[in-house]
DNA sequence: GTCTATAAGATGATAGAC
DNA sequence: GTCTATCATCTTATAGAC
């Protein structure tokens, strides 16, 4: 069984991703998790803390399993574009990161700071096989999951996406 | 000097786009307009009537201006790309309809639905001109704009969309 | 670690005076 | 149309018992 901890960051994370920073509460993770908001507060002290460890686990997770891909023989695009389409697949939510950009000012500034890294790391990633296009390609995959969601429409990201293949 | 109603508008418009749909409130509005937030439910009843009333002004609006660029002579695409170009340039902000489909799930029906038929209408229209490509660079546009927001640098936009010009 | 209790503030919304 | 209450509810956060 996994750590409380964890399964704290789990809950949260995908309510964020569903509902957005604005959109989730520690008393929604609570409910969710089967104990009292207070508990949450002894593992994260206070909502940025969570979000922005919420934040830094799926950059390094996400990150990790794009090297594993690409390992694996995937092309760095292609490993891009999969996983993104997994998650919106299996769980009909997009990218965390692209979520928290949205609501930009809004935010804390430890959570902001969280999200760029990770949209500026991808661009990096991406450039790396795709020099000068890192931008481009992590736009039309960003956006691409933006109206797939609201539309509810993988195949939507099929198509959108589907120069990328 | 315009509409009460309209200044209402304005003022919602902007917020919601600065800090998507959960993250603005009738107080904030309220007080930027300079009344109270007891006469803003009289100008529009609920939370959802007022961002419906704000996404569907917006869809209107927006299309009227692609129209209008495209009876000046200039192409489709460009038409799309110029106008987020200068929303994000002069005021910060991306599209409204990208930020709501983000939030999709927790979104009110009516506020949801109009994100969509903005987003089916953009890609409708941009296929008018590039068939079966308009979901391609709506993804892009809208993922740039969240990316070029997010880093606050419009410098992004114009290089990740520079294959549309 | 988790709980109960509680504080302090924000929020959506309504009733009723003017 | 706009205001002053006022309400019920949600939210973050803390103190202190267990």
């Amino acid at each position: 069984m996994t750590n409380r901890r964890d399964a704290i960051l789990d809950v949260a994370e995908r309510l964020i991703r569903a509902h957005g920073y604005s959109g989730f509460s520690f008393r929604d993770v609570a409910s969710e998790v089967g104990i009292k908001s207070a508990s949450v507060h002894y593992h994260f002290p206070t909502t940025p803390d969570l979000a922005a460890e919420v934040a830094k686990r799926y950059r390094q997770r996400f990150f990790e399993a794009v090297e594993a891909e690409v390992q694996s023989g995937a092309g760095r695009v292609e490993a891009w574009r999969s996983l993104f389409r997994r998650a919106l697949d299996q769980d009909g939510l997009m990218c965390l990161c692209g979520i928290l950009a949205t609501e930009g000012d809004g935010l804390p500034t430890e959570v902001a700071n969280e999200a760029r890294a990770f949209l500026r790391l991808g661009i990096d990633s991406l450039n790396q096989t795709q020099n000068g296009e890192g931008g481009r390609i992590l736009s039309q995959l960003e956006g691409a999951m933006l109206i797939a969601r609201s539309t509810n429409d993988v195949g939507f990201f099929d198509i959108a996406t589907e120069n990328l293949a």
